[in-house]
DNA sequence: AATCAATGGTTACACTTGCAACCATCTCGA
DNA sequence: TCGAGATGGTTGCAAGTGTAACCATTGATT
């Protein structure tokens, strides 16, 4: 039996390590100039390319929990940069999308997400992202496949 | 000039989303059995793995925060699974070494750890976890490379 | 030797987070 | 129509986190 074990091969530990990574340095880009969290900035983008959406599906979609959601969601409706609209047919659900001034913001830092994206991508070399994004998916799909572990 | 932005395809993004799902799946193996934390977990991997080494050395092999690394220190020392030795050259610096019980510790969790990833690695076909971490492992260089971005 | 900057490590504080508990509303079945 | 459970969303609380400030020690400069 092996007894070797290489913390530096590790995929979760490998994976985490990268996404602090990358996120830290992307985040220096917008935290600063738009004084937004990362959930806020995952809420925004969520609902300026998918248009209008619930909390729920803004969690669903971006992964989120939906603490983190809601107070993302308030932050951005104190901005005005998000309404709240109420479902007549299920009052409980809160359909929820950008203000004029909401939209703005979004396309300012999806530029500012191009760029970043661009800049990568002329670093790794044509297909480099692409790849790598499939081989996320894989994971994604092998974990969502067995999605609970006897708990 | 591209009006588009697809979240979906953002790489900082889906390496979050899949960093935050893995990292969940496994922590679940592993909190619940073992009373440890994230941070705690690197460090006990970190010096298992490598063998002794300082808190600053701990913080750059596993790229965590020194505040981090020093509270998962304490808290390894509390439970006598790591002991401090002084080094008589330099009087700041604290040598870490795992006990005999902090060893065994490691030697489970590191077991766990080799279960989790030979799962994975069957889930995902041959040769599949070598080429994500290689991708990953392009990432971190064409970051680091440039490690300030004009604050 | 005295001083000042750099380094290893810890801690106080404010902020973020997830869990659990909660409120409101809806659905289903008796 | 009444209740039990499910669902959308919010909030209190305790735990985790980074920033900045700190202490101790070392190294370089004078």
């Amino acid at each position: 039996m092996p007894e070797a074990f290489d913390l530096e091969s590790f995929l979760p530990y490998r994976l985490n390590r990268a996404a602090e990574l990358i996120s830290l340095s992307f985040s220096r880009e917008y935290k600063q100039r738009f004084q937004m969290t990362r959930p806020e900035w995952r809420a925004l983008a969520a609902l300026g390319s998918v248009g209008r959406m619930t909390a729920t599906e803004i969690g669903t979609h971006s992964n989120m929990h939906k603490t983190k959601v809601s107070r993302a969601v308030a932050a951005l409706e104190e901005r005005r940069w998000l309404k709240r609209r109420e479902n007549e047919a299920d009052r409980r659900v809160e359909h929820l999308e950008l203000t004029a001034a909401g939209q703005k913001a979004y396309r300012e830092i999806a530029d500012l997400a191009r760029t970043y994206q661009q800049t990568l991508d002329k670093a790794l070399g044509p297909g480099a992202i692409e790849r790598i994004e499939a081989g996320l998916a894989d994971v994604e799909r092998a974990l969502l496949n067995r999605p609970r572990k006897r708990g």
